[in-house]
DNA sequence: AATGAATGAGGCTTCATTCAT
DNA sequence: GATGAATGAAGCCTCATTCAT
């Protein structure tokens, strides 16, 4: 056998990409280590020498994307949040922004995207592996929306929810036809519609 | 054993509500077969008695569902377009009204909404079992929405998979958070906002 | 494949005897459900059909070997301490003769006394699954001995552990030795030095 | 890593003394090379740099056990061979003595003991590994106490076959019992009845 | 209608071992 | 001397399914 030692960043990194893919096909309990193995050109007992176990993988996996998630969303808020003081009448114009760049990265990485939409539903139940995960998250997510819409919106909250469920929504609608329409613009409208207008 | 000979539609009825909620929880691949007769108080053997197999199992609850949905909608939609066809100046009200007995639907059962959230998602994959029916479905409901808001918005398929983003989005979070808002009030103040009175 | 339906109590049995047999030979961790199965002519399925685990299923023999030698032994004992009653004077042949007894169990099964030698000492371990079971026994054996040598030695608990002792020892060089001197003479011999004669 | 760079023959050291900690514990089949290792601090691929395989660590434990026991027990009995040559009559005590110093060694190191115990029965079946090592000790064992008895008991090779038996059975309920008895004591008295006193 | 017996396939994990560093 | 990477081979158990009763 062609025992191919690999650079373990390379191989972890590797490991990760084919389990965002498996998972965002066949859900937790549709892969398999074997196969997530074989995808990796890795044996059953090399995968697992990277992960002590099959749930450790998912867990795993949502360390890393928490990780990144972080890198790449705390400076557009802080972004925001600096153009914001300058004056309080850009707002509006600034979260339209960022909303849309969030859209933009799900619309950037259609596996990821599926993988969050298929994890997230499957993590529902209470006793999912996954479930405190996307639990924190959405309330992390709704709550910064909320803050950001406090002066946009007349219930904040209630904007902010509805803003997360057409995220959710439009994301796997896309997802499930093909990409047939043009998910960038559907979004800015429902948004626009959604964030009323000052007057 | 307790052999209780049951009355076979009874039987039927009682397995198709255990799957409903397991697979709600669970998911397809999260269930077993063992474990479902074992909620419905019948023997392994006993539950592929009435399914020939575990496929079976769950497209003959989608097939049921879509019976019953047929029963329910049809009769909602006809109603509507005979009092739209009275004037075609309620149809606003109407549309509205029609779009929120759906919602009020999936707020009474939410076991019934967590299957279809969590199977919807599952079923992503075009290898899936259920992949054809949502994809059928939700393009019959897309069109159906467009159909409504034909003369009520400029870009009806948009405003349709906006609404129809909303319905899922709204309900999973719903569903995630233990329904602690209030669900009809969000979706009325969304859908208000996305069609747009006519001037 | 041929798929043979048996008595479920003719299965039960044989897989106490095939299981008896391989863990004797190759102790708990030695066995393979696998191996055990085939030599019961059950798939590997089959014979958890019968026992939900591998523990369970040295459980089981265990078990059911209590209950059988209650069923022997338990009478003897009454035997004993029927004649006993009769005259103190006799007890010492009595209880000689009931000791002999129980090596001649041993003696006429040795695939049992095999089991019992090496689970013992594998059942030494504090964390091991039968060592509550194999501590039991022997506190029992030596009660039960200490009790019929109340009157015949000066310090029943001591020649009870000696005898039982001897017991153990005996047996498993016998077994090791391929049975090549006579177990029972050799028992009776130390018995009787063991067990000082009334003056 | 630390990768602390021992005295190989430290190491050695350290691992037969692990190694028969945990044989004694859980015998060959329950211990993993994994396990060893971590208890000695070394990594699975760095115990194997000292045996080249699981089936060696064994070997080589009982290797160094012959050894060690060799230069202990030659001079005991070449001791016992040079006083009695003095003088036959004081034979018995001697033996007495001898066979004291031998429990005594037992007693002393529980853990090797319990090694002894353990292993000598899982080696009952032919095809073990240590099976044969435990036979020529035995056979050994027994060769050494029937000559030893030769003038003091009618069937030497019968007492023999008594002593090595206690030996093996009082060893074994004084590590199950947690040493809750006087195993020097129980030992003596049955030796003493088992080895006729000169008249 | 309903079940227990039985099974082949496969899943997760552990294990002893090899090898390059 | 010592290790991490990697693996093939099991091992226990679960699963969907079949079949005779």
């Amino acid at each position: 056998m062609a025992r191919l030692r690999e650079n373990p960043e390379v191989r972890r990194a590797q490991i990760f990409d084919a389990a965002i893919l498996m998972l965002g096909e066949q859900g937790f309990n549709g892969i398999t280590v074997q196969r997530l193995a074989q995808r990796c050109g890795v044996s059953n007992a090399g995968l697992l020498h990277y992960f002590p176990s099959k749930d450790e993988i998912l867990l795993g996996v949502l360390d890393e994307l928490e990780r990144r998630e972080a890198d790449i969303v705390v400076p557009l808020i802080a972004a925001a949040a600096d153009k914001a003081s300058e004056g309080a009448g850009a707002s509006r114009g600034l979260v339209l922004e960022l909303l849309r760049s969030m859209l933009e990265r799900f619309a950037a990485r259609p596996d990821l995207g599926r993988f969050l939409v298929v994890m997230q539903a499957e993590a529902l139940h209470r006793e999912h592996l996954a479930n405190a995960w996307f639990r924190d998250r959405e309330a992390m997510t709704i709550d910064l929306f909320a803050d950001l819409l406090a002066t946009l919106a007349a219930e904040p909250r209630r904007t902010a929810r509805q803003l997360v469920a057409l995220l959710y929504g439009l994301g796997q609608i896309w997802l499930r036809g093909d990409r047939d329409f043009d998910l960038l613009a559907t979004w800015d409208s429902a948004v626009a519609a959604l964030i009323p207008e000052r007057r």
